[in-house]
DNA sequence: AGAAATAATTTACGCGCGTAAATTTTCTAT
DNA sequence: ATAGAAAATTTACGCGCGTAAATTATTTCT
């Protein structure tokens, strides 16, 4: 049974028989006391079940624990999957992590990245919009706050860059439709909103050209982040026109892939690897719902773990510095091809 | 050009030529203070670029400003589209969303309510993991903080409780398929951890006895929020094991769905509403991605808008009120049956 | 045991703002 | 123009904690 409620630390301090200052210092660090002291402290704790006040803490301290996340889109299961690895890095190295999404507008990722700027975060990590970034906004921030930028690069603005090597995606996934002599095309949004939609692109032009295979872009209209839609609606068009130059469909990425399908699906074309199917599809991501698309998409994977680790021990690394990192590193990660049966 | 850098509400009461109290009270509601003081201070804000430092505030205001939002698996669209919505109601309403996921796990349920208490919010909307809650947590919490929990509901706990009807989602669903003579058979996990499963599972159980049908439960193994895994791999036994006991089936959610229609497809197993497929297929929520499944989903829609509505007014109600809000109400939602190519 | 090193205590100030009371200024209505 | 109301100013205190300096207590080592 807890007694009286601890107002502040001043109270916590007499209930338990050790000075302020000292009890300061233990939620600061709580090895920077002595052992005995840190018993007698935690005892008390278990008693009276104080917690400091994390206003008056943050106003106080040079540097609060918060670190910002802040992604484009959280209804895209790719960012809750990378948003929920990142929080758990935080929360484990004993920081408080704060989730934002921009929700693909670019009024709502400056108005995050403003609520940020009022938290006063140790760090933060940034997945812009992209094209659709007000640069000018986020270089300001980066230059106030220490931010590392991950997934979407934008050239020179933040302390580093953590994403995916879009070669090692587009090369594995070309390759193997090539494997048994198909010829890929690579099917993908014209305004793509992603800047690696764009290397993706040329990933696959390059590609093509060390096959030694003549290239073929399908580019569909559609803006936004309803990528399912976007990909349903271009293949829809693409299929219904018999606009397909071969019969191996690249997809940009999973989500215009699954409407990709989708429309497949509903105009009767079978796909898969098989010889009996009408054309093969093959994507980017490993989008969490890849594996239950029908037919289950072939994919290339990222390695969310090594991402996360990599951005956050980045981050960590600039923070203790003071914010000074030196050169501006990036940092790409490979892909790792999965077979299912779409290709 | 900006000037020099504003550090407190002191300077920048000094630059703007207007005492502190009262720029003080502007910050707290710009209404308050005269039209002409107004336009000074807004003028100033434009020139200096100063913001109230928001700990500084937080620690002397009876209330913050902040709500916080807790849904139990933000990897699930479902609910991070209901969280979009939530977030863009609370930012018009003058308040600061803290979004945070229980990630399907009972210790970061309770770490973030944790992390909330410190951050003393005027509010909370919670949707509680359901059966892996940890019930005596959340009423400690929902003691000491006005809380509405939405989505999952735990009697007498909390302010009042918003929801789906979700005898509304089944009867329709239901009554479609059984509308040219199907009889539907329910699917759905053995131990859901969402309450709302088993309502479903009554509604259905209900449904059948009043147009006098035969129910069939089909109840799948599986924990955890990996539904479309759980629903393919039950899907993939039922079907193989030929244990379905109509060719109707209503999944107890989309999710759920989403596995059963993957392992449809990989079986070779045809579904449509038309004479011609094996079987028919229905289900709950409207999932985002129902639209794309492989033949699209047929489901009953939530009216997110409503729900987010209803809950945040419920929660300003409450937080205007002090605290006390009268006898605990509980709310639900009808559903909107979307019908589509699987049923 | 005593000296040196380490840790805890005492004292005191400051962070940036909310807010209350008393006073002065400005506006509104007659 | 003048009284009364409304708004702004002045003054002052407090929120809960970080933190620094000086002092005292405790531990560690020879």
């Amino acid at each position: 049974m807890s007694h009286q409620k601890i107002k502040n630390m001043e109270e916590f301090a007499a209930v338990s028989g050790i000075s302020r200052p000292t009890i300061s210092k233990y939620f600061n660090n709580p090895d920077s006391v002595r052992a005995s002291t840190r018993g007698r402290i935690e005892a008390a704790l278990k008693e009276f079940n104080y917690r400091p006040n994390i206003y008056a803490i943050n106003q106080n301290r040079r540097q609060t624990k918060n670190i910002g996340i802040v992604v484009p889109y959280l209804a895209d299961p790719f960012f809750a999957e990378i948003a929920r690895v990142l929080e758990r890095c935080c929360i484990d190295a004993g920081f408080t992590p704060s989730l934002f999404s921009s929700h693909g507008e670019q009024a709502l990722e400056m108005a995050a990245l403003d609520i940020l700027r009022s938290i006063k975060p140790a760090g933060v990590l940034l997945a812009p919009l992209g094209r659709l970034s007000d640069k000018k906004h986020i270089e300001q921030f980066c230059n106030d706050i220490p931010t590392i930028l991950f997934d979407s690069n934008i050239e020179g603005i933040g302390a580093a860059f953590v994403g995916s090597d879009n070669f090692s995606f587009v090369s594995q996934t070309v390759e193997y439709l090539n494997r048994n002599g198909d010829v890929p095309c690579f099917f993908e949004m014209k305004n793509p909103a992603n800047p690696n939609a764009n290397k993706r692109r040329y990933a696959y032009l390059e590609m093509m050209k060390r096959l030694n295979l003549e290239p073929h872009v399908i580019q569909i209209e559609g803006n936004g982040w309803q990528f399912e839609e976007i990909g349903f609606q271009g293949a829809l068009k693409v299929l219904r026109n018999d606009l397909l130059p071969t019969n191996a469909v690249l997809c940009s990425n999973d989500r215009l892939a699954i409407g990709f399908l989708s429309a497949c699906y509903e105009l009767g074309i079978s796909v898969g690897g098989d010889k009996a199917s009408d054309i093969r599809v093959a994507s980017h991501d490993d989008h969490p719902y890849s594996r239950f698309t029908c037919p289950s998409l072939t994919t290339a994977a990222h390695d969310y773990a090594a991402l996360a680790d990599h951005a956050l021990g980045t981050l960590f690394e600039l923070i203790e510095s003071g914010g000074e990192i030196g050169k501006r590193q990036e940092t790409l990660f490979a892909a790792r091809l999965i077979m299912r049966d779409s290709a």
